[in-house]
RNA sequence: CGAGUCGGCCGGGCGGCCGCGUCAGGAUCUUCGGAUCCUGCCGAGGAAGGUCCGGGCUCCACAGGGCAGGGUGGUCGGUAACGCCGACCCGGGGCGACCCGCGGGAAAGUGCCACAGAAAGCAGACCGCCCCCUGUUCGCAGGGGGUAAGGGUGAAAGGGUGGUGUAAGAGACCACCAGCGCCCACGGUGACGUGGGCGGCUCGGUAAACCCCACCCGGAGCAAGGUCAAGAAGGGGUGUUCUCCGGAACACCCCGCGCGCGACGUUCGAGGGCGGCCCGCCCGAGCCGCGCGGGUAGACCGCUUGAGGCCGUCGGCAACGACGGUCCUAGAUGGAUGGCCGCCGGUCAGCGACAGCUGAUCACAGAACCCGGCCUACAGGCCGACUCGUCCG
RNA sequence: UCCCGUGUAGCUCAACCGGCAGAGCAGCCGGCUGUUAACCGGCAGGUUAUAGGUUCGAGUCCUAUCGCGGGAG
């Protein structure tokens, strides 16, 4: 019923899009953009991009692994990684699929540090994406 | 004022902007399933945690008997129940308020008690002590017997002290004490306590070793389970009966993944069910076993009003109960309960003129079916009762 | 949600029925060699995860806690 994302509304972006619309939740998507999905990283955070060719929201989901810290630590965690994101959303294009991975050291991260971060690593998916296609081996391994 | 014991409570507050989730109302769109937007209410904890116990709830099972298995362990109460709680008893600790205790049974049986020691569970005798006999170089040696007071070992050596007694000794005998068993009286619901009498003189420890006794215990778990969709692990049709009209029971019929291997069987029974095993009972003709391949895992209900919270009165030492009034207070599902900022409040550091200023920081920790407990983590703070010591009145 | 296993020297593991905690590798010292490796001799290294308890005595038995690993749906 929610995840009703058959394109049957035309979706207008002109205001904030809510992230309820925006939020990515099944597994085989994650899958898919962790998978097939370009990759762009900092000490904080990785993030996973797939482009595709549907007129729809972006989708957009969070992966914090128990290596983080406690459930306190991870629920503020991904709180703040959603709150950075609403603000970036217009950014993302139609119909791609994007995960933030969060890792260790984003516990003890301020938010500025991690919006900070999070631009970085938007940027430089975004950016490559104008240009080519091509076999895209990221800086650091 | 100082030191301490016990119990209860809070665990940041106020405001602004922007967001998220459930529900309610409204608007727009709609393929009538719903989607989007606006407004309003509500929106983590004392431990939500560990998952150590006990229940509710759901499904499966339940003629009965026996044997295994698990748990609990002073008594009496409380409770839906408990391994929890309260009061009391016994033992131990503290000057005291108080605190701690897996606290049944070792004369039902079995096992174990290393090293040391003569001997570790039958009582016995290494060094000793004493008596008798023989020999004697008169120091003693050998043999037979009596002892357990003394020495030494050990965690533990078969009551302790004193006396009588004796060849030396010994509960052999006596007094007191400790301990055991039995009986009686009184108090107590009871565990038990107090007092008296009798007995033999004394009996090791370990059951968190096996075990015995008493009492208790079906299995799984909300991913339970149900409805719909889908589906090849089951589904559909017809008839009869019942019906709260949702459906249910019974009988009959039809269809029921692919391939390979294997076993048994069709009134002499394969196989299955009854928590495990046995007896026993029941169902019973292909719903058997194994391997490989293939298929599926979406939505809704369950889902939050409950052994519920608060206040008062009464009963009870208390745990708790009865009655009356009042309140409604999270329901997510890649998982809402948040982000940023201002003021105040703690805490720490620095400067200080002891008004204050500046900076940093905010304990443990996040519901997932729901309750009652236990245990564990926790910055800081508040309240009450009581004990001991000092000083003053 | 439910259920198991495990914790011993720096590492990998032993330790019977409760009775003095041990082996291999690694480490250090010495020897051998022109030097290193190998080899030989020796040495040190432990709160048996933590806290209580039972016992004369606990790595072992009991209870609780903590950490790690694994399994089922």
């Amino acid at each position: 019923m929610r995840s009703g994302s058959d394109g049957r509304q035309p979706y207008l972006g002109e205001v904030l899009v809510l992230p309820s619309a925006s939020r990515m939740r099944r597994g085989d998507e994650f899958a898919d953009a962790i998978r097939r999905g370009r990759r762009a990283g900092r000490p904080t955070l990785v993030a996973h991009l797939k482009t595709r060719e549907i007129d729809v929201p972006p989708l957009v989901g969070f992966v914090v692994s128990k290596a983080v810290g406690g459930a306190v630590v991870r629920n503020q965690v991904r709180r703040r990684l959603r709150h950075l994101m609403r603000a970036r959303l217009e950014a993302i294009p139609q119909g791609s699929l994007l995960v933030v991975r969060a890792n260790p050291p984003a516990a003890s991260a301020r938010s500025e540090h991690l919006a900070a971060e999070l631009d970085v690593v938007l940027d430089r998916l975004l950016r490559r994406r104008g240009s080519e296609p091509r076999t895209l081996t990221d800086g650091r391994s």
